[in-house]
DNA sequence: CGAGATTTTCAAAACGTTTTAAATTTCCAT
DNA sequence: ATGGAAATTTAAAACGTTTTGAAAATCTCG
């Protein structure tokens, strides 16, 4: 591997003007600059990047922790968000240090990675209300970005959806549709997104003048089959009168509600209108649906450039309050939403 | 974070003696090395790995790319691997630098992260045959481990399972059962898991004297579709004589399998015997399928400790012909295989 | 007690980079 | 030419560790 000494030797420079030529100084003359460039070129040299982190305490590596769901599983959702974002880092020159928890406590993995002194920051995601990640964080000053956010004035950087939205712009279209019982269907309430989905939806149904008994709210961990039986359970009559349309947590969720409605003989939308929130994962995906299915989406692979950017923006210095993003996923009408059916527009009992 | 120095100052002692004692060097008295490692203790010192890496070349670091299918979707198998790694891998203090690689040259992204220079090897797994990345690492003189074998006679280190004896043991078992006409469900054949598979297959039937139309071959990447719509084909008899049981190259093959089974009234193991390859992952188990299905059995998860020890062994100077280990994958019978079916016993016409 | 051997400790160099402070060169107006 | 300012380059220090070669301390035994 070239270092900066050969090239100095080679041009007889010292290694403090090829440096500078190289890193962009501007009192380095063009000449030199060129003379340098070229033979940095020609040695392939590239700056070692432990040199470089010891005296500027960068290293050009940040850490992501995979926390692992009480089944030892991981979803989707995770692998899609490692994807882009190794793509996104590798761009600006960063690399990604992965561990993947196993632990209880959430933060003791954190402070492991930093104990070997490599991390320049932290890449989180899933935050949950008053995350203990980012207090401990933040009490040691480790820069850091969240995928989503926990509470509405918050001083780190982050990206993410607004979640109230997603959930009212899901009940706007359906109530004016005409649906007067909507039920939801949400993620893993510990989290976060889940609150927020749900907040929204509360508040949409009630500016809509509407009302959602208790037993027509229901969250839990997305999974098909999380969407089947519950929907099974209040589509067959079991919990008293049956929603006319479901809003569900994610795609995986929708497609339990399309096989359960599908089991009791009824048509979507006909009979049931079904809207999921999309992540956009490319094994999976919405439009292939039987009907193609309404969604909010927000693909989250779109996360990752912008979250990439974010922390390594704000590892250079950047301010975190201006390093704060979010956006509104778009609405997309498809078919697994129709009016409400003829005879069937009481509000709930 | 307190430095060798901060030691070295607080005990009247140089630098080097404390790096010696903390380092275990014989040449440091007792009392000594007792009153570095208190302070040391006390202090919370943890080495800095950059500048332990500056001097010494090494990083306590190593490379994973995972490889996308080309869909951009990875698989659950790849998740296993990560997880069982980066724990076995922190027992060792070593950190996993990961990429996604969502290009096609396969040694590009390896090239890459070696660039940055600091990575001490990679792990790899799913080789192919004369794999390129293996030709690539060994020509620079990059240590790594391959999870796997693509061909017999190798000198890198390797953890694997004997993929042969994987169809031998299956086979084996069928034929005992009386089955004439195994058919084999297998992965992905640019895979070496999946040639060997298939070599150890044709082997085994050779041997007990059977024979085996291509036709009642099929590979591809595992998928529950792949194995439901291949069984259909087989078991419907549009292919002629319908094979008495399946050997399928994953569980989910044979879930499939066993889908198509029951889809055309076809009872397993009175009908149809089904035999898959289990990895074990947490969220798709064997022993729950109606009924359980009887596997080659071996772990992912146990094959990351191996292969982590495997690799630091390696990059710490053990000669990679002794980092070789192949184990042989476990056979559990259980209710997915029976005696062939009376008055099916004929060999493929 | 003292020479020699052994054990223990130390100062300094090294790894490859960035950066500070100082030195040199170039340029311009007298 | 000359003085001084501006532009460019340099030597040296620093980051935190390991390691080399030498020095100091301790032990052993006649």
């Amino acid at each position: 591997m070239a270092t900066l000494k050969d090239i100095s030797a080679e041009l007889g420079l010292s290694v403090a003007t090829v440096s500078r030529a190289l890193n962009g100084f501007p009192e380095v003359s063009a000449r030199t600059r060129a003379r340098v460039q070229d033979v940095a070129e020609r040695l392939g040299y590239k700056p070692n990047r432990i040199a470089q982190r010891l005296v500027t305490g960068r290293s050009g590596m940040v850490g992501f922790i995979a926390k692992l769901n009480a089944d030892m599983t991981a979803d989707q959702t995770f692998l899609e968000i490692l994807t882009g974002l190794t793509a996104a880092l590798a761009e600006r020159d960063v690399d990604l240090v992965l561990s993947v928890d196993q632990h209880d406590d959430p933060v003791t993995v954190y402070e492991r990675m930093l104990e070997r002194g490599i991390l320049d920051g932290f890449i989180l995601n899933a935050p949950v209300p008053n995350d203990p990640r980012v207090d401990f964080l933040q009490a040691r000053g480790i820069p850091f970005v969240m995928h989503g956010q926990s509470e509405a004035d918050v001083h780190y950087p982050f990206y993410g959806i607004d979640n109230r939205s997603v959930s009212r712009d899901a009940v706007s279209l359906l109530a004016t549709l005409g649906h007067r019982r909507i039920a939801l269907l949400n993620g893993d309430i510990r989290f976060a997104f889940a609150i927020d989905r749900e907040k929204g939806f509360r508040e949409a149904i009630s500016e809509e003048g509407l009302t959602i008994p208790e037993a027509f709210i229901g969250h839990e961990t997305p999974s098909e089959s999380y969407g089947y039986t519950e929907a099974l359970a209040m589509l067959s009559g079991r919990r008293g009168a049956k929603p006319t349309a479901i809003v569900c947590g994610s795609t995986l969720i929708a497609a339990g509600v399309m096989r359960a409605a599908k089991d009791l003989g009824l048509k979507v939308p006909a009979d049931l209108s079904v809207i999921g929130h999309d992540d956009a994962l490319p094994q999976f995906k919405a439009v292939n649906f039987d009907p193609p299915l309404t969604v909010t989406r927000s693909p989250l692979r779109d996360a990752c450039i912008p979250l990439a950017n974010h922390l390594i923006d704000h590892i250079d210095g950047g301010d975190a309050d201006t390093l704060q993003t979010q956006i509104r996923a778009e609405l997309i009408v498809r078919e697994s939403t129709g009016p409400v059916p003829k005879g069937d527009t009481d509000p709930w009992p």
